[in-house]
DNA sequence: CTCTTCTGTTTACGAATGTAGACGAAAGAC
DNA sequence: GTCTTTCGTCTACATTCGTAAACAGAAGAG
């Protein structure tokens, strides 16, 4: 039986499994103390977000001694590619050309993602030719 | 005294706002009936969606007989870009490249945008030369 | 062996969201 | 001039989200 609600993050708990995403497996406290640095969250809103994204099926977790360590469950490529696609089924005909255009522009891409989309645009282009 | 609110549509008010915006001035009745086709949603709930879009200003009214005309009002481009940025924060130097090749790949791009878009791409690798 | 500090769990509560029934006023049918 | 259909407004209610206090049990200090 797969859990495959696909319950998406909200927006606070993103910013909670981001970190422990790319900063790896994260006791409850470090979690803590990484963010107060960037929002002022008490620490009881962080567990809770925790918690949260552990029901989703986002992270997962693994007992050390009395705490638990926070690892991210599956993979990010995932939740973000769905997150993009229910960005582009806003856009129209019209407006995705610009949309994509302005994600790329100040996406501060590195050298070699851009020469990789570039890649893929050409690609695109001659298969597109009839 | 701007209404800088910037209530940003929930997704099931997202596609009454596209529907609207693709489609012009739209009465209640033609709003309904168009996202039958696409939706279940009772009469209800269409006109609550209206009305909490033109609550967070995403649509304008015009009062025609005894109903109204529904208009999209400011421009597409800000919202969608402001939804954009805010999945832009989602990925990491990691995870962006890849997300946004996803992105232009499962767009279906026009050949033109396709064209911008690389030239756009070509422009800013030149000035990332040091 | 106590006292203090952490940790995870439970409970809370207002705002936003999804979804929709009820209702009064206005328009149209005949 | 009634009867019916249609419109917009008001009210409703379960769920999710943002935010956090309270609490019970375990670990550490001395």
């Amino acid at each position: 039986m797969n859990d495959k609600k696909s319950n998406d993050p909200s927006p606070a708990e993103w910013r909670v499994l981001s970190l422990v995403w790319e900063e790896g497996p994260y006791a409850a406290r470090e979690v803590i103390d990484a963010l107060k640095t960037q929002v002022d969250w008490s620490d009881s809103t962080v567990k809770t977000l925790l918690r949260r994204l552990v029901e989703k099926g986002h992270l997962q977790t693994r007992k050390v001694g009395n705490s638990f360590l926070y690892t991210g469950a599956g993979s990010p490529m995932g939740v973000l590619k769905r997150s993009g696609d229910s960005l582009l089924q806003r856009a129209s005909r019209k407006t995705i050309g610009p949309l994509l255009a302005h994600l790329v522009e100040s996406s501060e891409l590195s050298q070699k993602d851009l020469d990789e989309l570039k890649a893929m645009i050409e690609t695109m282009s001659k298969e597109g030719e009839s």
